[in-house]
DNA sequence: AACGGCCCCAACCGCCGGATA
DNA sequence: GTATCCGGCGGTTGGGGCCGT
């Protein structure tokens, strides 16, 4: 029924997806939302193109999307819309709720198409009336008006756009996180866990549990949602403050490559981390320091509270807790902290 | 049982418009 | 004003499944 899958040229898997696949799409989207769908596949541990992923997103694993199964008066309107909007899918598909223009558009080639012909033959030249045929498919066997539900649902995913300054509030970041109910069972702190290498922790996306599992600490947050020894204050920074406000995330992983010894065995995977989240923030906002549509805010929550995560690993006496503030994104404040041994 | 053709639909592709740099 | 990026849209395709011969 699907193309089998293979790999492109640029090492991009194509053709059927994988319950696998499936999984960590939509755990990562169910999560942290879709901020940009081009990079979301690298986070989301998948070696799909983002096209791809948005594509299997929108028609088949979004919770709401309802597949086969029209009823009448889904038929009848879908027949009633072409006929007053044409080709429109996406516009149809707006007043179906459930229903993807995809999914529409293959029900219509493959039996509308032909029914509307057919009505049009055997109605010797008057049209159908799909107000009647309406009407009368929807009442229920026990004679009861139900009305066809245009409103889309509200949707249980947090979506990425627009994400505006109101509510970029690290506060409700992170509560996000809480509120989903999620509990880590990352257990960075385990010694096998620590000695991996970056590059392991990559290859370790397909296993899942790395990028895929939630990163929560509540308990290391204070009200105000930032991570309480920061609202202690129990840190300071090596270099001078402006050092941090810079649209390039090489220049600050720079000043860690500096300022850490590079053979620390934490240093490859927290360097790794944020030179992610740095490259996501220096993306996601425009030369005015206005947050954009783009901004990878979730992302970046599901990273920095991995950082603080796990106490008697990551906070310790000798600690170096670094800051980068973007500009405007609401008091929205960056901590990466660097154990160093 | 084997074969071939059609059906169906998930997925791909190219293009477009809007937003941003 | 122009270039680039990204998401969205609609047309098309690939191939497994079904059905008739």
């Amino acid at each position: 029924m699907v193309r089998a899958p293979f790999y492109d040229k640029n090492g991009m898997k194509k053709g059927a997806w994988s319950a696998e696949e499936d999984h960590k799409l939509r755990s990562y989207i169910q999560r942290y939302g879709h901020w940009n769908w081009r990079e979301l596949p690298k986070f989301a541990g998948l070696k799909r193109c983002g096209k791809s992923c948005r594509l299997r997103w929108m028609n088949y694993l979004q919770p709401q999307v309802k597949h086969g199964n029209y009823t009448e008066e889904e038929d009848a309107l879908i027949m009633k819309l072409h006929e007053e909007l044409g080709n429109r899918w996406s516009t149809i598909a707006a007043r179906l709720p459930g229903r993807t223009d995809n999914d529409i558009k293959n029900h219509w080639h493959t039996h509308l198409k032909k029914r509307a012909k057919r009505n049009l033959k055997t109605s010797d030249g008057k049209e159908y009336d799909y107000t009647t045929s309406q009407t009368e498919a929807t009442h229920n066997s026990e004679g009861e008006a139900e009305s066809i539900i245009i409103d889309t649902l509200p949707s249980m995913i947090l979506e990425s756009s627009p994400l505006s300054p109101t509510t970029s509030s690290s506060t409700e970041l992170y509560s996000f996180s809480s509120e989903s109910g999620f509990i880590s069972s990352l257990n960075i702190g385990a010694t096998e866990d620590i000695c991996l290498h970056s590059s392991e922790i990559y290859e370790d996306q397909s296993s899942g549990d790395f990028w895929s599992e939630p990163f929560v600490a509540d308990n290391i947050y204070n009200q105000d949602g930032y991570p309480s020894f920061l609202a202690r204050g129990e840190f300071a920074l090596p270099l001078p403050y402006d050092m941090y406000f810079d649209d390039s995330a090489d220049l600050l992983y720079q000043v860690l490559m500096h300022e850490l010894p590079p053979t620390h065995f934490y240093f490859d995977v927290i360097g790794l981390w944020l030179r992610m989240v740095l490259a996501d923030l220096s993306f996601g906002r425009n030369v005015n320091g206005e947050s954009s549509h783009q901004m990878p805010l979730l992302n970046a929550c599901h990273v920095i509270p991995a950082l603080a995560l796990q106490p008697p690993y990551f906070i310790t006496d000798d600690i170096l807790i670094l800051t980068y503030t973007a500009f405007d994104i609401t008091l929205f404040t960056l901590t990466a902290a660097i154990s160093i041994l």
